[in-house]
DNA sequence: TTGAAAGCGCTAACAG
DNA sequence: CTGTTAGCGCTTTCAA
């Protein structure tokens, strides 16, 4: 009820003298480990409610630069404005919390800069331990956690030098194809060589993806055309664009298609909608990704949803038993349509 | 290229030891400051690199304990996995960054105790500032912060005793309605009393909005219905469950329906998937948030889509300027559909 | 042009 | 049962 501004911020020696007793003391009362002390619950009480009269915060600069552990747990995450993302990041808060962690995340916009300066920040937080998201060099930051003594984690995208927790996007991407092309028999009566679009070819998802499309053409029998691989990036407007320079070069967009992601998926809806009608296009869609919008989109678009819980219980899961070396551990996607 | 794990991490005490000189001249050049100490040149160098060699990372607990100014500036938020918070935590991270600030967002899931223990924790960290979105009890906060002498801004939800930017909801609401209206006369033929569903009567955005979809009624000479407004939550459940209740009541679910977030919209659609047709339901849809799936559903679903740059930009220059008596901002939402 | 030293607020021995 | 004390790693006077 102090509404008074202060210029100093109360500390324990404010509390300490308020309640006639020493500093020690009161941070043992707030660290909850006075039992230990065997301080009176008298004094216990007295220094609890003092602390809570002033409004008093610890100082969690001061406590961690004493502490030998931090209790704080980094991400590293490429973009908040997806499902996937979003849902990585909201369940990775809670599960630290539940384990006493201190979760600080950071959106490094795909930005291979600001990822390793990212990482840096972390370090210089004293992180105890950092889970790279669909990091574009992840050897690169567990090098930099490793030289300061911290774990690392890999996830989404694996790496070379630490424990890695991903999708299993070839078998993901092959059954995925496999439907696609199951549903352009059933509604266009032929199965064709499907377009394969988002992503950047560069990645380790993406190239996996294109085995696993490849692999499922093979098994049906389908040949494949090379030049109907747009791995031309992830946002909206590069879906759009490549779906567009396809369109003029007079190649007819029809058939299949093998969307990389919801947010590449955002391009192509959008540029379907500029250009035609869905239906009248006779377009079949599948999206490796998943958004409860597109379930609603209708048109049967199947989709893969990322096994999140899945992989995050997996990460904690090595972060609690110690274990760094590398090794790359691939969850089945869930399939949705 | 040092791969040893290290027990104790390289301090400036090192530094200083490797390079021959004193920890104040390391931390000097480390911070750039050296002209001002008329630090050599050849030294300043010496010392960088071999820092750099070291791969030294800044305790910045030490650092940060030592300064005046943290430099952190905290956010919390309810939710990630939507449009609106996910742009409004993305874009807030990158000003603050563009400002020097170090932002740290935490997600307190819409439970009002996560809410004050967070607000707690930031000031733990030392936060020169918090922006508490969507917080169920700003003032409470407020006070929090104004107790240790932190300011705070309020985002999306106003408090009486800080600055708060948001979202005109009234006018936002009342154009909404009047165009849901203007949409069930075109398509339907007739402008009859519109739906109300999602979100808490209690809150502050809810009220107004649905202050506005009384006002555009009046405004049209459409009465209202007492009992066409669900105010169940926000969850898509719950405007799913709150559907069905009404459905089984005998009450037929047509005409116009005005939904209150994307999150909610998900539950409503989902209900009239699963029972029935939205073409052959004759429903005609708003939306108090935007999501470019939505967009794609098609069924011209009029969508309000909050200015969150236009508020962040807002947001950071209350900060800058210093202010920080209670006033609220209110920016026009933008309409799309 | 540089180093020594004090101290930020807290925790954890250790000494009563 | 409780207080004193020694730092954690860094920044910043102040003195040289």
């Amino acid at each position: 009820m102090n509404h008074v501004k202060q210029a100093k911020r109360t500390t324990i020696y404010d509390l300490a003298e308020l309640a006639g007793t020493s500093a020690s003391a009161v941070s043992a009362v707030l660290n909850g480990n006075w039992k230990k002390r065997r301080i009176s619950s008298q004094l216990a009480e007295k220094i609890t409610k003092i602390a809570e009269e002033q409004g008093y915060a610890l100082n969690m600069q001061a406590s961690l630069l004493r502490r030998e552990k931090s209790h704080i747990i980094g991400m590293i995450v490429p973009k908040y404005d997806n499902r996937y993302f979003g849902s990585i990041v909201e369940l990775f808060e809670d599960m630290a919390r539940a384990r006493g962690l201190f979760p600080i995340i950071t959106c490094t916009r795909r930005d291979p800069e600001l990822e390793i300066e990212a990482a840096r920040t972390m370090l210089s937080y004293q992180v105890e331990c950092l889970v790279a998201t669909g990091a574009t060099d992840p050897d690169k930051i567990t090098e930099m956690c490793a030289a300061a003594g911290v774990r690392s984690l890999n996830l989404d995208l694996p790496g070379a030098l630490a424990p890695s927790v991903i999708s299993d996007n070839f078998a993901g991407a092959r059954e995925l194809t496999r439907r696609i092309l199951m549903n352009c028999e059933k509604r266009l009566g032929k199965k064709e060589p499907l377009l394969f679009i988002g992503g950047r070819g560069s990645d380790h998802n993406t190239a996996e993806r294109i085995r696993g499309w490849r692999q499922a053409h093979a098994d049906l029998g389908v040949p494949v055309e090379e030049d109907l691989i747009l791995a031309c990036g992830y946002a909206p407007e590069k879906a759009e664009k490549a779906l567009e320079a396809m369109a003029l070069k007079g190649n007819a967009v029809s058939g299949g298609m093998f969307v990389n992601s919801t947010i590449s998926l955002e391009g192509v809806i959008r540029w379907i909608r500029r250009s035609g009608d869905l239906d009248d296009r006779n377009l079949v869609l599948g999206c490796f990704d998943w958004d409860p919008f597109v379930t609603l989109l209708g048109n049967g678009i199947e989709m893969v949803r990322q096994d999140v819980p899945g992989m995050l219980a997996k990460v904690f899961e090595i972060i609690e038993s110690g274990e760094s070396k590398p090794q790359v551990v691939k969850l089945p996607p869930i399939f949705i349509n």
